[in-house]
DNA sequence: TCTGGGGTCCTAGGACCC
DNA sequence: TCTGGGGTCCTAGGACCC
């Protein structure tokens, strides 16, 4: 039996959130529409083909968007319904496979391998797949198939909307070398104009710089990485997916913060959010980040790794205390506050059983004594409703 | 209507140790 | 008495991805 020469599928939803939205609102077909936030620092998370006919891009403040389309619809991603229709999916490409690798909400890599008894080419697979997420769940996705990882994911993108691109094995390099450098997965917008000052602007100009003079101007790991994408050498296999490595909460205000009370009454809320999402992902961890972000955009963080593991919010509050004292803010205004807890650990399950309520307790306690030393607060965050803690919904993978 | 939120990974410098 | 050289850990910042 031969084998499959291109046996990787790289499967993404096509503009998910809006076709998610579709589903509910059937008045949304056609129209261009974008999910984002609508609160007065929104950004567009997810645009629909209509809408980026107009300009309208990811990450565009709403703003700008209108500007392009005036008639653009923005519906609020704040609700939770994205990480549901993501299993679901997920769960379709499973009945195919099992060997699935989610790399965000709405999209995965498969390897079909195993289908070839069943399967004359790997591109009855693919249309298999988008039939059965067509049919079952009513959302539109794009399918690449490639010997590699990363020349599958490039061909879903080129796939799109709705579509399905093979790259035949042996051609990845004709596919790729006259692609634009941007498309390499880790060439983002710094990194394009520093490879443009060099003059390389395609992929294939890449291929041809010297490893010295890119290991130069990109740094080592990054030069050794891009030089083996713009040559096809991918050698990942798909597999299960990495531990959780930090779990974080972080929101920007819909008017900037200077009074220090306000302030630590929101990164204590921060600390409880992040709280409540370790001990349902059932891990601790050792290290507290405060981010900062001033009103003139400027970012900075402060951290603090402590030698236990900690869950609790009110641990976490402890040490992000600190870390707020140490940031120096002295009544600058600030746009944006996060906490972040990293070098996680799983926390044993019958010990996090035992110990789940006398957290719940001091983490009650801490929030209800800083309650009391604060009282009602006034500050409305950029979000106009709470965020959904029960899915994997919204933001938490991606869009 | 200036610039979200949740993540990952890399780099560089200083502290510290031998 | 004018300054070693690794190795490791921690911290801060930044690029990138969806």
């Amino acid at each position: 039996m031969t084998r499959f020469a291109e046996p990787i599928l790289h499967v993404d939803m096509d503009s998910f959130f809006v076709e998610v939205e579709r589903l509910d609102h059937p008045e949304l077909k056609g129209r261009p529409v974008a999910v984002g936030g609508t609160g007065r620092r929104g950004v567009i998370a997810s645009a629909s083909y209509e809408a980026r006919s107009f300009g309208v891009r990811s990450a565009m403040p709403v703003g700008a968007a209108m500007r392009r389309c005036p008639d653009l619809v923005v519906v609020n991603n704040s609700h939770g319904r994205y990480g549901a229709v993501s299993a679901e999916i997920f769960e379709i490409m499973r009945s195919f496979t099992p060997l699935v690798e989610g790399i965000s909400i709405d999209e995965a890599f498969l390897d079909v391998s195993g289908l070839r008894l069943h399967y004359t080419s790997p591109r009855e697979v693919g249309a298999g797949i988008r039939a059965a997420i067509k049919e079952q769940v009513g959302i539109p996705s794009s399918v690449g198939i490639a010997s590699t990882k990363f020349v599958a994911k490039v061909a879903s993108k080129h796939a799109k909307p709705d579509g399905m691109l093979l790259i035949i094995a042996g051609t990845e390099l004709d596919f790729l070398h006259p692609l634009d450098v941007g498309e390499l997965w880790g060439v983002g917008e710094v990194t394009e104009k520093s490879l443009s000052d060099l003059g390389i602007r395609t992929i294939g100009d890449l291929a041809d710089t010297p490893a010295a003079l890119l290991e130069h101007r990109v740094g080592r790991a990054a030069a050794r990485h891009l030089g083996a994408l713009a040559w096809a050498q991918d050698p990942r296999p798909v597999e299960g997916g990495t531990p959780t490595r930090s779990i974080s909460s972080e929101g920007t205000f819909s008017v900037d913060l200077s009074d220090p009370d306000t302030i630590e009454r929101e990164t204590l809320r921060m600390c409880d959010q992040v709280a409540a999402r370790l001990a349902k992902a059932r891990v601790a961890g050792h290290t507290v980040t405060l981010k900062v972000r001033f009103s003139d955009f400027t970012t900075i963080s402060r951290s603090s790794r402590r030698p236990e593991p900690i869950a609790s919010t009110h641990e976490i509050w402890e040490t992000a205390r600190g870390l707020i004292e140490r940031a120096s803010i002295d009544g600058r205004s600030i746009r944006l506050l996060g906490v972040a807890l990293s070098d996680l650990v799983d926390v044993e399950g019958t010990r996090q059983m035992v110990l789940g309520h006398e957290r719940i307790d001091a983490a009650a306690d801490a929030v209800d004594g800083v309650r009391d030393r604060f009282g009602a607060g006034a500050v409305i965050p950029a979000r106009v409703a709470p965020r959904p803690r029960d899915s994997g919904s919204g933001g938490r993978n991606g869009a």
